[in-house]
DNA sequence: GGAAACCTGAGC
DNA sequence: GCTCAGGTTTCC
């Protein structure tokens, strides 16, 4: 379920808790998680962190030796950290520090993806390198947004989930930053005119960095037991917009649920609504 | 395009 | 009991 917010502050923690401590031991199951790679390789993973990037969803760690991995924590992955002998449902793989603490990477769903390989072949991984521009990583103008998404045929908001084209925007932050845009999910990219464009790549990173500020913390706040729902839009069909008291519609597109506000993201630039 | 697949848990 | 879930891949 994670989308670039969570994943950077996953990034963030896991940064901390390998600082100063060496991974004496590292060890997984075999599970659907590692897909087709060498699971075993897994145990190759020693020493100190030397790196740990992130690129959309996804986080690339370097270890000594020229180690790698690369993570995706898909809809229910997560990193936690453990003391000794704890034991953590759906754990899959686990790094044991010098410390005696365990850092476990846990999936109920299976859906998140490991592939231990060099560390220097990271980059060179399929998924990584289908990846577009990363908003927080690479930066994202109005201009080069458009360039990303602008020749895309498809509904203004897949445009954006499209992880080939932006790296990192799922269905929640591709649905906050069109309703910050004042933007129809349905648009077809192409018509966007530069202004919207403007408002679009502001509302990106506006969404973003919301979104960082909601999940800091240690446990996942999606995880949480009762977390509420502090976003704008997403969840929140059958309420009265907050911006103009319009009852929030929702749409399937892609095979997934969208929210948006009928008022406030018309489906045309001149502002008539049309479904 | 869209739907179904992969899995389990949460919520109604 | 049924539906849905913040992801990705695969198959019509």
């Amino acid at each position: 379920m994670p989308e670039l917010p969570e994943v950077e502050i996953a990034r963030r923690n896991l940064v901390r808790w390998f600082k100063g401590h060496r991974v004496v031991e590292s060890e997984a199951d075999d599970t659907r998680v590692f897909r087709g790679a060498r699971w075993k390789d897994f145990n190759a993973l020693r020493g100190r962190l030397l790196s740990l990037e992130r690129r959309g969803k996804y986080l690339l760690f370097t270890f000594e030796a020229d180690r790698g991995l690369l993570a995706h924590l898909g809809m229910t992955g997560r990193f936690v950290r453990r003391p000794p002998g704890e034991t953590v449902l759906y754990s899959r793989a686990r790094f044991h520090l010098g410390s005696g603490e365990v850092i476990h990477f846990a999936d109920a769903r299976l859906l998140g993806r490991m592939e231990p390989c060099s560390a220097s072949g990271l980059s060179e991984l399929a998924p990584v390198k289908a990846l577009g521009r990363d908003p927080l990583v690479d930066g994202l103008s109005p201009t080069e947004l458009q360039e990303a998404v602008g020749d895309s045929r498809q509904a203004l908001k897949v445009a954006l989930m499209d992880q080939g084209r932006i790296a990192g925007l799922g269905n929640i932050h591709a649905a906050e930053a069109l309703y910050r845009a004042r933007l129809h999910p349905a648009r077809a990219p192409g018509s966007l005119t530069p202004a919207e464009w403007k408002r679009l790549a502001t509302a990106v990173h506006a969404a973003l960095e919301f979104g960082l500020e909601e999940q800091r913390g240690e446990e996942p706040r999606y995880l949480k037991e009762g977390a509420h729902n502090g976003f704008l839009i997403y969840g929140r069909a059958g309420e009265a917009c907050a911006r103009c008291g319009t009852t929030v519609e929702s749409l399937s597109q892609g095979g997934r649920t969208t929210h948006f506000c009928p008022a406030c993201q018309p489906s045309h630039p001149d502002g008539k609504t049309r479904r």
